[in-house]
DNA sequence: TATGAATGAGTGTTCATTCAT
DNA sequence: TATGAATGAACACTCATTCAT
C-alpha cells in the first residue's frame, strides 16, 4: 500500500519537492541523482522534466520558496513586534528564529549548505534576501545601542555571531530529545540579553 | 621519455594534499573530480593512484591531520592554562578556537561540512574527537558553574551555543578586511563572558 | 535531436545478446568490453544500461537461457525415448547432444569456459543446472548396467568421459567441412556404445 | 615467515613463473594484473620488468615451457614403446597422457583456455605443437586399423575425441578424492580399447 | 503527463608499461 | 636488480538531459 506507482496530477510536483528535500538533506545535492529523486517519488526519470527545468532549478526552488516563507512568518512577528523596545524585539526574534529553523531544519540546511550548488544568478539573490535578513537583526541591535541598552564591540559581528549561535540549533536539536524547544530558546534568550547587557563590563 | 611535466617524488603527496584542499573547500567534495585534482597537481589522473587509495581516503586524510593538529596545539594550550581558574581557561580558548578557525578555515569548513561524504568507520571516528574536543569546553562551564562564575540553562546548549558562535567566524572573516583577529576575539570574549555571568539575571 | 543512429526499442535487447554472444565467445568475457559491445550494436555504451544491469549479468543471462534451453530441448527427447531400453536412451541422448552442441556451439562454449567470471551465486546455479544433466546420463548407464547391457569401470568417470568427448566437437567441428553432422555422431554412438558393450572384455 | 619480501637473485624468475601459473590458472589470464603477481611474488610491479618482457610473454613461456615437457617426456614414451603393437602403444600413450595432465592440471588448463590470448606468432606456434601432439595418435590409430586391431569412422574424429575424453580429467580429478589415478587411468584404458576393438559391430 | 530508450560527457579506478634513481 | 613514481589509455558504470511515443 506503499507509493502509489505512476503518481498522476498536480500532486507530483508536491511529491518530488517533498523527495527533493529529503533526499538533498541525506545526501547533498551533488551526490543526489535524478534517478534517485524519480525513484522516490515512483515515477521514471525522465517524468521529472515534465515538472523540473533542470536539476539545479529544482534547489533553487526548494530555497527560494523557504526563503519567502522564512519572510513572509517574520514580516508577521515584526508587525507584532514592531512598536516595542528592542530588548522584546529581540527576545520576538530569537524565538522565531530558533522555532523557525527547528520546524525547517532540513529547508535550513539546504538552505546554507548547498548554496554553492546555485547558479550566480540564484545564488546572488539568494544571499541578498539572506542578508536582508541579517540587516534586521543589525538594526535591532543598534537601536537598542543607541538607547544604552546594549553593547558589543561590533553590530555585525554581534550579529553573525548570534545568528550562527542560533542557526546551529538545527544541527543538533532533536525534536523529542533531553530538551524542550522552549528551554533551548529560554536558555539562548538568556545568554544573549546577558551578553549584551551594559551593565557589568 | 616519460615524466617530462609535474612534480616527483615525496613533494607529490603535499601538492595533492593542498590542492585537494583547495579544491574541495571552493567546490565541495562531490563535486570535486579527481581529473580537476590531478589538473591543479600537474600530473595525470592515474598517478594520484600511486599517492592515494581512493578519493575517500584522501578527504580523511585532510580532516584527520587537521584534527590531531587541531588537538595537538590545544593540548599546549591547556598545558599552558591548566592551572588558572575557569574565567582565564575559557578566555584562553575562544582566543585559541578562534585563532586556529581563522588561520585553518578550509581545513574546519571542510571538516564540518564534508563529514557525510567519509566511509562510516571515518566518520564515527572524526565524530568521536570532535565530541572530545566539545567536552572540554563543557568541562569549562561546569567548573565555571560550580564556582558560582558561570551561569546557564544547560551546559551543552551554552557549549553548542558558543562554540557554533566562534566556528562561525571561519565563513565570514576576511584576513584583511574591516577587523582584525585580535577585535573579533575581544568582541566575542567579552559577549561570551558576559552572556554567562552570573551576576544579573 | 537524440536518437539518430543504432536500434530501438525491444529489438536492442536482443541485438545486445547476439553482440555479446559473438564477442565473448571470440575474445572471451574479461577481453570485451563494453565499448566494443555497444560499437558492435551501434549504440553508445551508456544506453547498453537501458538493457543490461551489469556486465556479468549479460553473462549470465547468455549462459543462462542457454541452459535453459537445453534442458527444454532434452526435455522432449527423454518424452519421446522414456520407454525405451537403456541402449537407445543413450544413442538418443548421443544424437542430441552432439546436435544442440554443433549448433549452439558458442553458447555452450562460453558456458564452459567463462563460468569463472560469474558471482558466486550465478555461478553455483550453472553448476548445478549442469549436475542435473549429467545426472540424466549417469542414470542411463547405471540402468544399463543393471540390465547387464553395459560394463564399465565408474559410472560417473565413463559419463564424464562421454560428455567431454562429445562436448569437444564444438570445439573443432566446422558445418561444411570435412564431415557431416550425422557422420560424427555416428562415429561417437559407435564408439561409445561399442566401449561399453559388456561381451569383450 | 612467509614470502621474502624483496626476493633477489636468479631465484625471482622462477617465483614468477610459479605464481603466474596460479594466478592465472585460478583468475584467467585476462583477469589476473601484473600488480597481483608482484604481490604475490613480493616485489614492485615495475621489477617484473626484470624479468620478462611483456605480460603476454609470460603467458607464451608458461604455455612453451609445458609443451616443451609434454614432448620431452612424451618422448621418451615412445622410446621406449616404439616397437611394440598399436594396442600396446595406445595404452601407453593413455596413461601417458592422463598422468601428465593429472600432475600439470594447471600448465593443461592454461595452455587450452588461454592460447587465444597469445600473440599470432606464440598462438600459430602452439597449435602446431598441439596438432603434431595429436598426430602421434592418429598414427597410432591408423596402424592400428591397417592391421586389423582397431576399427572407427574417422581417425580423426576418433583421436580428438580420445584426447578430448583423456584432457577432461584435469578439470574434476581430485589427487585425494574417491579414485586413484590408476583406476581412472584402467577405466579410461578399457573404455577406448573397447571402443575400438573391431568383433562387435 | 508518463514512459522508455537514447545521448555524450563524465565518474572513480585499474591497467600494462617505462624509467631515473 | 629493485624501487617508486610516472604515463596515457582503458575500464565498467553513472550522470543529467532529450524526445518520440
Amino acid at each position: 500500500m506503499a507509493r502509489t506507482i505512476g503518481s498522476h496530477g498536480p500532486k507530483t510536483m508536491e511529491a518530488i519537492r517533498k523527495a527533493g528535500l529529503k533526499l538533498i538533506y541525506e545526501h547533498g545535492f551533488e551526490a543526489m541523482s535524478l534517478r534517485q529523486l524519480a525513484s522516490e517519488v515512483g515515477i521514471q526519470v525522465g517524468s521529472l522534466y515534465n515538472h523540473i527545468t533542470t536539476k539545479e532549478d529544482l534547489l533553487y526552488d526548494l530555497i527560494k520558496v523557504h526563503m519567502d516563507e522564512l519572510f513572509r512568518q517574520f514580516a508577521e512577528i515584526r508587525a507584532e513586534t514592531d512598536h516595542l523596545e528592542p530588548v522584546e524585539r529581540l527576545k520576538a526574534f530569537i524565538a522565531f528564529h530558533v522555532t523557525y529553523h527547528i520546524l525547517r531544519k532540513r529547508e535550513v540546511f539546504i538552505g546554507y549548505s548547498e548554496l554553492r550548488s546555485l547558479e550566480p544568478n540564484h545564488y546572488e539573490e539568494i544571499v541578498a534576501l539572506r542578508r536582508q535578513y541579517e540587516r534586521h537583526l543589525i538594526q535591532i541591535l543598534r537601536e537598542g545601542e543607541s538607547l544604552g541598552l546594549f553593547r558589543f564591540g561590533d553590530a555585525s559581528v554581534a550579529a553573525y555571531g548570534i545568528l550562527t549561535m542560533l542557526t546551529g540549533v538545527c544541527t543538533w536539536f532533536r525534536p523529542h530529545g533531553r530538551l524542550t524547544k522552549e528551554q533551548v530558546i529560554a536558555t539562548y534568550s538568556d545568554m544573549v540579553l546577558t551578553g549584551l547587557a551594559p551593565q557589568n563590563r
